[in-house]
DNA sequence: GATTGATGGCGACACTTTGTATCTCAAAGC
DNA sequence: GCTTTGAGATACAAAGTGTCGCCATCAATC
């Protein structure tokens, strides 16, 4: 039937099944956290909603943690790949940059109510849940260090924290009422991307934990280009 | 009647008994989190921690949800209290609102690891819990909108949009490896609340008086991530 | 100072959820 | 046909949940 290359052939089908049902798990998660919020799902209530035994369930995830993290890996793989479809579009780097930075802010805005991008939060060891949402840090980065090294972002901030900050400041568009709000978040956003004539000092002060405010920068109100 | 100067006296003392307790099953509540996660928290887990009867905490909270938005609206008033404080030392606007955000970024910064301020993410009706953070978000759009009537921070966009943009923004200070980062992270999120010369309005860019499309919003929803 | 009333704390009970061990069955491979 | 492999359901012990009712305590009243 098959190729008897495969020592496994029989394998790929079960293997088919089992990521449906998988899929199918997390679905229902989805519903679930929709409806009652994360802390009320339970392992039963989950498998009735998948439609599958409570055992059956314990056999693809060990605890309701498990299933949030892979549901919450599943939803930050979906945006990454639209991220990095947006970011293929032609264009200057810093369109591609904003295009970017827009679909983020339109797929936070999107999911509203669905605290599916909120879910690392409160999964307990973040760093494990950290997969997908590294690569998602790094990919921004990555467009980020692009921007700066071509001039039309700052690059007195490490391309790694722009990264960070650009992705926090867009999940307020989670907060937002319509696309227009969303649109000016973006641009509120990249605002604080651009080079600025009044750098971060480098380290003018020794290494000091001392909270006071530093020395007050007056800051010009022209940016002028 | 004997005393009718205080009527209550009794009232007072049982009062501030219940405060202890409560503030007892916060605490309680508030290392367990951090230990093991927020979703393995149980009522008894809570009960035995705080050193009560597990249906003495039954008079406290109905469910773990609730004791969890109320370690939560503690967190934030603390929180809103250390930048009431910050706001009121003296000094010109912008200094005073990056006293606050610089404040607001180190106390995120300082709360990794605990997911106090994470938490409004997933409790289910965030808005309900909305009440010192809605404080909170009042409290930075107050700021804003004065700097911004100063005409040292942009008015292109209403101060409301510009708090949640700020807040989300500082969040990130959680991620940031020391407090030389934080203070980086302060000054590029205030790079975005600064006045631009291409403000976000598509058209109307006639004279050099905005007109202000935009009315305030009402709703918002969960403010930290 | 004894009684009454109201309130906090806790033991106990019935019920639900959890995690696992065991069983059954369907399909692939010989 | 017979064996093997693993999915799926049933069964059970342990833990968690929510509530009722009893007791101790303290204020107020006689």
């Amino acid at each position: 039937m098959y190729s008897d290359g495969v020592p496994k052939l029989w394998n790929e089908t079960i293997e088919a099944h089992r990521n449906s049902v998988r899929e199918a798990i997390l679905d229902a998660t989805a519903a679930l956290v929709a409806e009652h919020g994360p802390l009320s799902v339970t392992m039963s209530q989950v498998a009735e909603a998948a439609g599958i035994g409570r055992a059956t369930l314990y056999k693809y995830f060990p605890d309701v943690e498990s299933i949030l993290a892979a549901w919450h890996e599943r939803q930050i793989g979906e945006h990454l790949a639209q991220l990095s479809d947006a970011a293929e579009q032609p264009g200057d780097p810093s369109e591609r940059l904003q295009a970017v930075l827009e679909r983020f802010a339109l797929i936070s805005h999107q999911h509203i109510g669905d605290h599916s991008t909120d879910v690392a939060a409160f999964l307990h060891r973040s760093e494990h849940v950290a997969g997908a949402q590294q690569r998602l840090h790094g990919f921004v980065a990555e467009l980020l260090a692009e921007g700066a090294a071509s001039g039309d972002l700052r690059d007195d901030v490490a391309a790694d924290e722009l990264a960070g900050y650009s992705l926090h400041a867009l999940t307020a568009a989670g907060s937002l009422p319509d696309q227009a709000a969303v649109r000016r978040l973006v641009q509120v956003t990249l605002a604080g991307l651009r080079p600025t004539d009044t750098p971060v000092e480098p380290s003018t002060r020794a290494a000091g934990k001392t909270r006071s405010h530093h020395q007050p920068h007056r800051h010009h109100r022209s940016e002028s280009t």
